[in-house]
DNA sequence: TAGATTGTTAATCGATTAACAATC
DNA sequence: TAGATTGTTAATCGATTAACAATC
């Protein structure tokens, strides 16, 4: 089947919309119309259904959507339908605080391994996981499957690390390090730069504007 | 003199031209033209001179940007130029991940205090910062001058939380809860949500596409 | 059926890229 | 000056919103 190419914008709300399904889910919502979940949302009935319908038909004209039945489709959108064997790189506080998070397991992200530089560390466990030495690396990454890389160190052992990994089988990294990786086109990169996001933060604070004095978006009825 | 409002796109990519020009300051470059810039940068040279110039002209023809000059225009421009301080709202090992980490300090954002509910951190040290008791939170709030408040808790007590700082002064929230926070207009929210970044990580993963080509999906039969 | 709401096309809006005159 | 490169306007591209026919 052929499927046309989605744009960044449109895989960036996905997670978003999976969120507020869950959480209706929770609740014990049923349905939902296009309308009532841009209330919710604050992004328009326009945008969901052009958004959804880049993956197919889950509504039904006069019904809305089945909340259960959009969130399983939005989970296998996302790749949530099967399991990752990720490891850490990194056991700081920052590795510490995913390898301790226990939502990512339940959504098919299971940490296996963590690994640092620091003597100190090794045989530490972090939840039930021992903390190894990076120069175990090469060869548990032979022994197991690995597909995600979390980096979650010191920008300049980033690129380096990421070589190492990539070169052994990871299909994936997720970034943490204040850099931006050039790697290989078929190796996927998500970064989270933290000081980004708090310098935007700081622009807001700084050239903060009334919102409320822009006109109002006219709503769909 | 007014300012014409700036594309959140715009200030998406400040950070980034912030970071690299950092780099070129370390490195001792010099000047740098917007096309040498766009090489670094997998962005076109247009693009940069565009958004150089919602701030005014920071060029000069024939020869480029002063890469000191820029940076620490672009440094103003998000408000680096003052410091703030900041308060951490849940001691766990994200919180303590972001009191540790050195160089927000030196961008302007000061952790002075951190908050937990268990009795069992009370005192603890985090550099040399202690961990104190949620129930101080508003006296605190009273003797202190704090900016931002970075919410680094269960999401079910983030939207309490939230409400309590704002409530006594705190102009902006640097939100990791995985929810969505709807706090009055005049409040800054920031949110770094970990999950929807590992997600689009997911899907990109399972819906990799060769860039190089044009058009063909990979054949999965 | 009648009412509701999707799926989808068309219109609008905004952001990116291209082009080039201004000017260092 | 001649060459380089910005600042800025115009053209293009892409994403969002509006509208409505299809249909449950």
């Amino acid at each position: 089947m052929e499927r046309k190419t989605i744009s960044r914008a449109v895989i960036k709300r996905l997670p978003r919309y999976y969120r507020y399904l869950g959480d209706l889910l929770e609740s014990g919502v049923e349905r939902i119309s296009s309308n009532e979940l841009s209330d919710k949302m604050q992004v328009t009935a326009s945008q969901i259904r052009q958004d959804l319908n880049n993956f197919g038909g889950f509504g039904q004209q006069g019904y809305g959507y089945n909340v259960q039945h959009l969130h399983t489709e939005i989970g296998k959108i996302l790749g949530l339908d099967r399991t990752y064997n990720m490891i850490i790189l990194g056991a700081g506080n920052l590795g510490q605080a995913l390898a301790n998070y226990s939502k990512f397991a339940r959504w098919g992200f299971k940490v296996i391994g963590i690994f640092d530089v620091d003597p100190e560390l090794d045989g530490t466990m972090v939840r039930d996981i021992p903390i190894r030495m990076v120069s175990e690396l090469p060869r548990y990454l032979k022994e197991n499957d690995v597909q995600i890389a979390a980096l979650t160190l010191p920008r300049n052992q980033a690129k380096a690390m990421a070589e190492l990994v990539t070169a052994n089988g990871v299909k994936a990294i997720w970034n943490f390090a204040h850099t931006d990786l050039k790697l290989p086109e078929d190796v996927i990169v998500e970064s989270v730069h933290l000081s980004d996001s708090l310098m935007q933060l700081s622009y807001n604070m700084s050239n903060y504007k009334d919102k409320t004095q822009k006109k109002s978006r006219t709503k769909e009825k």
